[in-house]
DNA sequence: ACCTGAACACCGTTCAAGT
DNA sequence: ACCTGAACACCGTTCAAGT
């Protein structure tokens, strides 16, 4: 026998096995150091210990490999949410589960906001939407509205979440700062609003905003099946 | 009389009077293009006529710019608010608004999406929607937390979909085609929600979902005052 | 069949030199 | 005081050449 093991041969030279696994758990890595470190093809063939044209091999370009890679931690995202769970807890576990990789992965979630990845799981997350909304009571081109409503709000919060920390981290303090500074310093007869809440306006977290908004599309979806409930002139129910 | 006209004396080369008005219009318009023109320091020496590093005798960085820029178009948008209009309709026409000029200058409605301006108008957003969320009965720290989440909402919103017009038109295609091509094919035993809805799902557009968006911001104010209210053992109301 | 590396056509920004 | 233009340190991507 002249193969001593039957793992797949490896080339000559050390670290020039590519495989598009490879490449999209090397940009997770990098893409885990946010702002710190630029996510570029560059960057990537360092990573990875090889020319960094050589990802063209593998990827059409590097949009196609985003792309890819958002889907691997979409698929993360789905695996860990609880069976059993309610329509609302699958609406919840959906957008904790997606911030925290958003976050965790920031250039990800920041490019992925505003794009559909025709990929596997993002079947998956549709399905599942769906089946929350229909579930509470929703059908037909209601179901339909109200799950784009909900996918694009989450993909809009979370991509906004990730895109923030990918500016330097002075551009992110000076933001910060602005409420306990300039809106405590405003005119108070031209903005009485902001004068009365700029406490509670510097106190208030990015935890309690997504909180907020998370509960906001869960509200309206409940409030639409009472209206509909209502207008159709079954009982009102509860 | 050496001067034939009282207007500002102008330098030797035409095109050479620069001032940050003349650069931010200038950058308008090239925004106004959306995808077909990018919006590099470079394009906006060209339409100028002056030399592209000119721009930096007048803003710190390419960012401070932009930020500049999306403060006038926010004026705008506040300018066109019409008096008298309750709470909903204030926040409805400012969500109106910022999306128009969002979609009519994509660069700059996509890159403030994550962002703080600091800057006058954006004070002005700020009393406007506390006012509103105050007018609709909310007040200390249950007001500063809805404020925040209906102004990162409308930025998250609108930040979305011009930053879907700066994608190559074949992207935008594909993406937009995908309803009524992969997600009408999926396999019905996995996926039977997508099975059932294709047909609505492909139908549902743009403003459709933006309304919902908008109008799940107001419902969950509304919801909050009314939970509040019940909470404290006043009357139901209504 | 896959990887390499020079090269191309771009970026934002700096800085010495002009006027 | 302001503008110019060469230059720097980057980008994503292509393609002929290697193995």
């Amino acid at each position: 026998m002249p193969k001593p093991s039957d793992t797949p041969v490896r080339s000559k030279r050390a670290g020039s096995q590519l495989t598009p696994d490879a490449i999209i758990e090397a940009s997770l890595r990098i893409a885990a150091r946010g702002s710190e470190d630029a996510f570029t093809v560059r960057r990537l063939g360092e990573e990875l210990g090889a020319d960094p044209t050589a990802i063209y091999r593998h990827f059409r370009d590097k949009d196609e490999l985003l792309l890819s890679v958002a889907d691997r931690t979409l698929g993360e995202v789905l695996d860990r949410i609880p069976e059993g769970l309610d329509w609302k807890g699958r609406l919840r576990a959906l957008a904790d589960g997606s911030l925290e990789v958003a976050l965790k992965y920031p250039v990800v979630g920041s490019t992925m906001a505003s794009r559909t990845t025709r990929r596997p799981n993002e079947f998956r997350v549709v399905e599942l939407i769906l089946g929350a909304v229909m579930e509470a009571g929703l059908d037909g081109a209601e179901a339909a509205v109200h799950y784009r409503m909900v996918g694009d709000s989450l993909l809009a919060y979370v991509g906004q979440r990730a895109a923030y920390l990918l500016f330097d981290p002075d551009v992110r303090a000076a933001d910060e700062a602005s409420w306990s500074r300039e809106y405590r310093l405003v005119d108070a007869q031209g903005f009485p609003n902001i004068t009365r809440l700029s406490t509670q306006l510097a106190e208030v977290t990015d935890d309690e905003i997504f909180r907020a908004r998370v509960e906001a599309l869960i509200t309206a979806i409940e409030q639409r099946v009472e209206t509909l409930r209502r207008g159709q002139g079954a009982s009102a129910g509860v």
